[in-house]
DNA sequence: ATGGTAGCCCTGCTA
C-alpha cells in the first residue's frame, strides 16, 4: 500500500495540482488536510473520475479534512463524537475510514497561532483528546495510521534553525511531549524510521521571504503508525516537485510505500 | 529587522 498525506491549503485552488499529483504518484490513500470546503463543494465526482473513492469532512472556509482510497473505504467517522468535548468545536479537523484493513485518520492539528495564547492551550488540549479517542477506540496491535498536519516538529533536526524557533509554536517542550506521549501509547512517527539520522527533510516552508528556495522548512506533516504497519513501511518520500511550480501549497506530499 | 505571501466568506483574519 501506498500512503500519503499532503496538506493543500485550500483544494479549491490547488485542485489541479492533486489531480497532476494523483496522475504520477500512483498511491492507493491520500490524507488531505484544509480542504477549505463545504462537503457539499468537495469535488467526490473528480476523484471518482480518477480511480479514487473518498470521504471528507469540511466546513467551509477554513480547515478541512479528507481520505481518498482506491483500495476501498468504508465506516468513516467526523471528529472526535459525542463522548468528548472538542477544544476546537466546530472545526473540520479529523477523518477516519478503514482502507484496505487500515484505519486511516487524517488529521489537521490546530496550529496554536502564539505560545502566549489559549490557541496554544487549546492545541494542546487537542492532542490529549485525540490521546484519549485513539485509546478508547484502538489499541497498538491495531493497524491505525494518523497522518495529517500535525503543525509540531518533533525534534530540532525537523527545523531549519531552532534558534529561529525559541520561543515559537510548533517547538515547544509540551507539544513535542503530547507527540511522545501518542509514541508512549504505541504511535511510531514512521518518517523517522526511515530516515532515523536525516536532517533538513522539511515538508511545509512559509510561501514568505522566498522560505522554500532558501532551504528553510519544517518537518509536521507527520504519519504516526502503529508498530504493525509502521514495521511494513520501506520507503518514504517528501514529493519536494508539488511545492514548486504553478500555484503550489506551502506544504509537499509526504508518501509512505507499506509492504 | 517582526518583514514576507497566499488563502478565504477578501480592506481583516488565518496560517
Amino acid at each position: 500500500m501506498r500512503i500519503a498525506t499532503w496538506n493543500v491549503n485550500s483544494l479549491k485552488a490547488r485542485l489541479p495540482r492533486v489531480e497532476e499529483f494523483l496522475g504520477y504518484a500512483d498511491v492507493d490513500v491520500l490524507c488531505l488536510q484544509e480542504t477549505k470546503l463545504s462537503n457539499k463543494n468537495f469535488p467526490a465526482l473528480t476523484f471518482r473520475e480518477l480511480g479514487y473513492d473518498s470521504v471528507h469532512h469540511g466546513q467551509g472556509q477554513w480547515n478541512g479534512v479528507a481520505i481518498l482510497s482506491r483500495v476501498g473505504i468504508s465506516d468513516a467517522t467526523d471528529g472526535f463524537g459525542a463522548d468528548y468535548t472538542d477544544p476546537y468545536e466546530g472545526d473540520a479537523r479529523l477523518v477516519a475510514a478503514t482502507c484496505d484493513g487500515v484505519r486511516v485518520v487524517s488529521v489537521y492539528v490546530p496550529n496554536g497561532r502564539a505560545v502566549d495564547t489559549e490557541h496554544y492551550t487549546r492545541k494542546l488540549e487537542w492532542l490529549d483528546v485525540l490521546h484519549r479517542w485513539l485509546d478508547a477506540h484502538h489499541s497498538s496491535a491495531d493497524a491505525v495510521a494518523i497522518l495529517g498536519d500535525w503543525n509540531v516538529a518533533p525534534d530540532d533536526r525537523d527545523v531549519w534553525s531552532p534558534k529561529a524557533f525559541v520561543g515559537s509554536t510548533h517547538v515547544t517542550e509540551a507539544e513535542r511531549d503530547k507527540l511522545a506521549t501518542l509514541e508512549s501509547w504505541g504511535l511510531v512517527d514512521a518518517f523517522r524510521r526511515v530516515y532515523p539520522d536525516a536532517d533538513g527533510l522539511y515538508s511545509y516552508w512559509d510561501y514568505r521571504a522566498g522560505d522554500f528556495h532558501q532551504h528553510r522548512g519544517m518537518r509536521i506533516d507527520l504519519a504516526l503508525m502503529t508498530p504493525t504497519l509502521a514495521d511494513r513501511v520501506h520507503w518514504a518520500v517528501v514529493d519536494r516537485n508539488a511545492r514548486k511550480g504553478t500555484l503550489p501549497s506551502d506544504h509537499a506530499p509526504v508518501i509512505f510505500d507499506l509492504a
